[in-house]
DNA sequence: GGTGCTAACCTAACACCGTTAGGTCATTCT
DNA sequence: AGAATGACCTAACGGTGTTAGGTTAGCACC
C-alpha cells in the first residue's frame, strides 16, 4: 500500500496526488482541473503550484502511482497461478476496469519518462516477460493484445453483445500456438 | 475521394472540416481548436458555429470521414491480396501511420455515433469481418491486436529498438492457428 | 524577545478555450 | 422596393493552466 512513487513527494504533495485520483476516477477526465482539484482540497488553484511544478507533474504523479499498483498486481497474479499469461491478462483487464480513468491516463498519450519515478514503468511491465519466458516478441504482441481488448471495451467500441470473454481466451489461446 | 460523409454538409462546412482536417494532422490535436481554425480560414471562432453546431459535430465529420476512408482502403486491400488477413493489417497500420492524428481522435473516446454519417463504421469494419470468413469473435480479436499494436507505436510505447514488423506477423500468424 | 526563514496559503492577472447573444452587410428572391 | 438569407462581426460568459507578488503563522536562533 505504500507507494514508493509518492515517497519522494513531501507530504502536502501527497494528499494533493491522492485527492486527485479520487476525482479523476469518481468524477472524469473533465473533473480533474486545477481549479475543481484546489475545490476540493479547500484551497486554490494557484496554491497547487507551491507542492507540483505543474499539471504534467501531477499527471506523471498519478501515473506512476498506477504502474507501481500494476507491478504488485501483476507479479502476484503470474506468480498464484499455473497459468501465468491468462492470470496476467485477467489481472490487467482488472486493473482497467475498476480505474478506467487512471488507466486512460496512463496509455492515452506518449509517456513523460523523465517524470515518472525511475523504474515503475519496467517493473509493471516485468511479469509479462517473465510469463512468456523472456520472450520479448511475445510479450510485446500480447501486450498490444490485452491493451487493444481494454481500450476497446472502455470506450465502448465492441458491439453490446459482443462476448469479451470468449474473445479474451481465444487470443490468449491463439498467442500460446505459436513460439 | 468525393466523400460521402461530406455531402450532407454544407459547401462552406465541407471547406471548414477540410481545413480543420490540415490543421489536426499539421499541428497536432491541440492546434485544433475553434479559434486557431477560424484564424486558418480567416473568419472568427464564432462564425464556425454558422456552418457547425458545435465543436463536438466538428469532430464527428472529421472521424466520419476517416471511416469512409478506411473503409476504402481496407476493402480494397482485402480484394487485392490472396492473405487478406496481413493486407488488411498493412493497410490498417498504413492509415494511422500517416494520419496519426486522426487515427487518435477516431478511436481515443467512445464514439458519439448519433452524430458519425450512418454506416461508415460498419463500413470500415466489413473488410475485416470479410477476411475472417465472417468469425466476428476472430475478427474482434484481430482488430484489438491491431489497434493496440497501432497505438502503442504512435504513443511509443514500445522500445527504440523493438522490431515491430516482426511483432505484427507473428501476431498476425498466431491469430490463424486457432479456428 | 526580536529577527529571519520557511511553508502554505492568498488575490489578481494573463492568454487561452468553447460557446452564445445580438448586430451588420451584401446578395438573392419575390 | 422589400424581405429573406447567408456569412460574417464584436462582446461577453465561464471555464482552463499558469505566474507574479503579497500575507500570515510557526519555528530556530542569537
Amino acid at each position: 500500500m505504500a507507494s514508493h512513487a509518492l515517497s519522494r513527494l513531501t507530504p502536502r504533495a501527497r494528499e494533493i496526488v491522492q485527492t486527485a485520483r479520487q476525482l479523476l476516477e469518481r468524477e472524469g477526465p473533465d473533473a480533474l482541473s486545477m481549479r475543481r482539484l484546489a475545490a476540493q482540497l479547500g484551497i486554490r488553484a494557484s496554491s497547487i503550484y507551491e507542492h507540483l511544478r505543474d499539471k504534467q507533474a501531477l499527471e506523471a504523479a498519478l501515473i506512476s502511482v498506477g504502474f507501481e499498483e500494476q507491478a504488485e498486481l501483476f507479479s502476484q497474479a503470474v506468480h498464484r497461478s499455473d497459468a501465468p499469461i491468462a492470470a496476467l491478462t485477467a489481472a490487467y483487464r482488472d486493473f482497467a476496469r475498476r480505474q478506467p480513468n487512471l488507466y486512460r491516463l496512463m496509455t492515452e498519450r506518449p509517456l513523460r519518462r523523465d517524470l515518472l519515478t525511475s523504474g515503475v514503468e519496467e517493473a509493471a511491465a516485468m511479469p509479462l516477460l517473465d510469463a512468456t519466458g523472456g520472450d520479448h516478441e511475445r510479450a510485446r504482441a500480447i501486450w498490444a493484445f490485452a491493451h487493444g481488448m481494454v481500450i476497446l471495451e472502455l470506450n465502448q467500441r465492441f458491439p453490446p453483445d459482443a462476448d469479451l470473454d470468449t474473445t479474451w481466451s481465444k487470443g490468449i489461446d491463439a498467442f500460446h500456438g505459436t513460439g
